[in-house]
DNA sequence: AGCCCGTCGGTTTTT
DNA sequence: CCGACGGGCT
């Protein structure tokens, strides 16, 4: 039996001594990354490439405040996810060897909404609000565009088809995050829609108001009240910013101008912010992230200390260059390139034409299962798409061999229709007056439709006991179905049981209207809802799972993942963007075809091509040890017509020496590797 | 008038 | 595969 030493590493020791010296810190660290660290007073801007430990960096700095003696409740670390923030702290608390959990932190919107929760009051905000997320907004959207009387058609305003729901969010939403009034947003992504301006500002207004009115806030309202608060309210301000002595935020590159000004406003007393970010990394402008907020920050903060970090530690030295080579096509021009001291050589990265998608699928799954054979775990490997369905064929052949996966990006569990019924209840629950919900429920009865689901929502939202529901006077048609749920209701609030209890409850009332309602399907769903229990489980309160599920749900694969786990940690699959800095040693790109990635509705702006570029090379810049780009040549067209696909611009004038081409032969029935190096012709 | 259901068209990325 | 739309039904 072969027998190997293991060196336990001495910073996941040294948490537990009481070292009084910081030192430790200085020799885990390169110098610019030490600088970062010990560089705790006044503003910093510190510009971290991929792989330059950037995570690490932040986490030291939290481990080193908390052991100079800084209470962690007086310093803020915000996020892109929530998980991020857990796993800093986590690695933080173990290097400092002191507990660093409370310290104030999460995503922009998850402190935002603690604000709000606290001060809310301040600037007339009811104090039981409702937080929607993007599909509640658009329900909303639809609300009052209806009462607006757009959505018959031959309208004399509609004589043109008129923009939908989701576009009609993402206009509004937009001119809230760039900061611009409602027509130059529309002009920005929708120039067709120029005519109807005055139509969309009139939806938005009412739209405004309808949140106002009903006490719901939106994402955005989640950062515009916030700052909207602390402008207004100066002893607010004083009181909180007075309270944080330090902030830390991470993906400074990807934060709209509000987040901004929020930083601005919560670091008023003490000065001390640091921002890490990546210009090359910004992948967020479609949604209003400005990477320019870097740059400006020596302007908002004019005494601001720069740190670059520049070596990378993550990739071996052709990876580098390979991704140096991507982002060097970029319009608008990086002034760092990095590089490495430490992981000289390595493999060549290699691009992978296959016949078809079927054969992309093959070769993937193949070559994971050869790599594991290799050493290599599972959860070590990670596949990436651009598009969260471009994998739906991968998926197909990773269970026909049994390989667990775990899918990130694409539908979130609060997004599916079944779950958003299930939780309407729930947040009726919570808050009895939430039309919306009402609506949502109501249309699932036999018989009631949107006009009458309205109607009885808005009786509902004026009655003395909205539980109680009236069945005086309506209709025999769904009598006995309104007698039914005011049945549930009574259950559901006379009787003191635990979350649990209520959600089964709910299950079994909610189970054969989904059998109805989803007839196609009802399995899956009915499976997805079992899964949905079992998590409900670790909640004490309606409140915090609601709070949960609005601003961090999960993914729905990633639930059923969670839910049937298996021993094996298993093989990621990811948009790029949930991918955003994450590693892993061996990455899949597939489907990198021209159209895909860059995606076609971003090909006619210099600007949004840039934008798919860095996305690429965040894609890239994840790998560590292996790097494979694939793409089918042979695609599948939407009907049964198949089109030849090409492969993605960004891959065509890289130098021949930066890579390797794999063709792939089928052996018998099953495809070979056989590599070649591109070079020797 | 309002509901139901079949059909067809278009399909990014997410706090 | 979901959502908008139109036609027929209650």
């Amino acid at each position: 039996m072969p027998v190997r030493t293991f060196v336990l590493s001495s910073d996941s020791l040294s948490g537990a001594s009481s070292d009084l010296s910081l030192e430790k810190y200085e020799k885990d660290l390169n110098a610019s990354q030490w600088e970062a660290v010990r560089t705790t007073e006044g503003a910093v801007l510190t510009i971290a490439g991929a792989g330059t430990g950037k995570t690490k960096t932040l986490t030291y700095r939290v481990a080193y405040l908390i052991e100079s003696g800084i209470p962690a409740s007086t310093i803020l670390l915000l996020t892109f996810t929530r998980r991020a923030a857990e796993e800093m702290l986590n690695r933080a608390t173990s290097l400092a060897g002191v507990p660093c959990s409370q310290i104030l932190g999460g995503t922009f919107h998850a402190y935002a909404l603690k604000l709000l929760r606290q001060y809310g009051t301040d600037i007339k905000l009811a104090d039981n609000f409702t937080v929607l997320d993007q599909s509640d907004a658009e329900d909303v959207i639809e609300l009052v565009r209806t009462a607006l009387g757009y959505h018959k058609k031959g309208n004399a305003v509609t004589e043109k088809r008129f923009p939908k729901k989701s576009t009609l969010y993402s206009i509004i939403s937009a001119a809230v995050n760039r900061n611009v009034p409602i027509e130059t947003a529309i002009e920005h992504t929708y120039p067709h829609f120029l005519s109807l301006t005055d139509d969309i500002k009139k939806i938005a207004q009412a739209y405004q108001n309808y949140k106002r009115t009903n006490a719901l806030v939106d994402y955005d309202d989640l950062l515009t009240l916030s700052v909207e608060l602390l402008t207004e309210k100066t002893d607010v301000r004083t009181r909180i910013s007075g309270a944080i002595r330090y902030i830390m935020v991470d993906e400074y590159q990807d934060t709209n101008l509000v987040q901004a000004q929020l930083i601005k406003l919560l670091s008023e007393v003490h000065g001390n912010v640091m921002v890490v970010g990546d210009d090359a990394q910004s992948i967020y402008a479609f949604r209003g992230a400005n990477y320019r907020n870097i740059f400006d920050f020596p302007k908002q903060f004019p005494n601001c200390r720069i740190i670059k970090l520049e070596e990378n530690y993550r990739s071996t030295e052709r990876i580098l260059d390979l991704t140096n080579a991507v982002i060097a096509q970029a319009k608008e021009k990086f002034a760092k390139r990095l590089y490495t001291t430490t992981k000289l050589g390595g493999e060549y990265p290699a691009i992978v034409p296959a016949q078809d998608e079927r054969m992309q699928s093959k070769f993937v799954a193949q070559r994971i299962l050869e790599l594991r054979e290799e050493g290599l775990e599972l959860h070590q490997m990670a596949v990436l798409m651009r598009n969260s369905r471009d994998s739906f064929d991968l998926e197909l052949e990773l269970r026909k061999r049994n390989i667990p996966f775990v899918k990130y990006g694409g539908q979130k569990i609060t997004e599916a229709a079944h779950i958003k019924d299930f939780v309407a209840y729930l947040k009726l629950l919570h808050n009895p007056k939430d039309v919306l919900s009402w609506n949502r429920i109501l249309k699932l009865l036999r018989g009631i439709g949107p006009k009458t689901a309205q109607e009885v929502s808005e009786w509902i939202k004026t009655a003395p006991n909205p539980y109680r529901v009236d069945t005086s006077g309506v209709s025999p048609k769904y009598l006995e179905s309104l007698r039914k749920l005011a049945e549930l209701f009574t259950a559901l609030t006379t009787s003191n049981t635990t979350l649990t209890d209520k959600a089964e409850r709910i299950y079994d009332y909610y189970l054969p209207l989904m059998r109805e309602q989803y007839f196609d399907d009802y399995p899956k769903r009915q499976k997805d809802l079992e899964n949905f229990l079992t998590i409900l489980v670790n909640y004490s309160s309606i409140e915090a799972l609601l709070t949960d599920l609005a601003l961090d749900p999960i993914d729905l694969s990633a639930m059923e993942t969670k839910a049937t786990q298996k021993d094996e940690s298993p093989l990621v699959l990811s948009t790029i963007h949930s991918a955003k800095g994450l590693e892993w040693e061996a990455v899949f790109l597939i489907n990198a075809l021209d159209g895909i990635i860059p995606s076609r509705y971003a090909v006619s702006s210099a600007e949004e091509l840039d934008e798919e570029l860095r996305l690429l090379y965040v894609a890239l810049t994840r790998a560590k040890k292996y790097l494979y780009i694939l793409y089918p040549i042979v695609c599948a067209g939407l009907g049964q017509e198949a089109y030849f696909g090409n492969p993605s611009r960004f891959l065509m004038d890289l130098p021949e020496e930066s890579y390797e081409k794999i063709v792939l032969v089928k052996a018998g029935s099953a495809p070979r590797i056989a590599p070649t190096k591109n070079q020797n012709e």
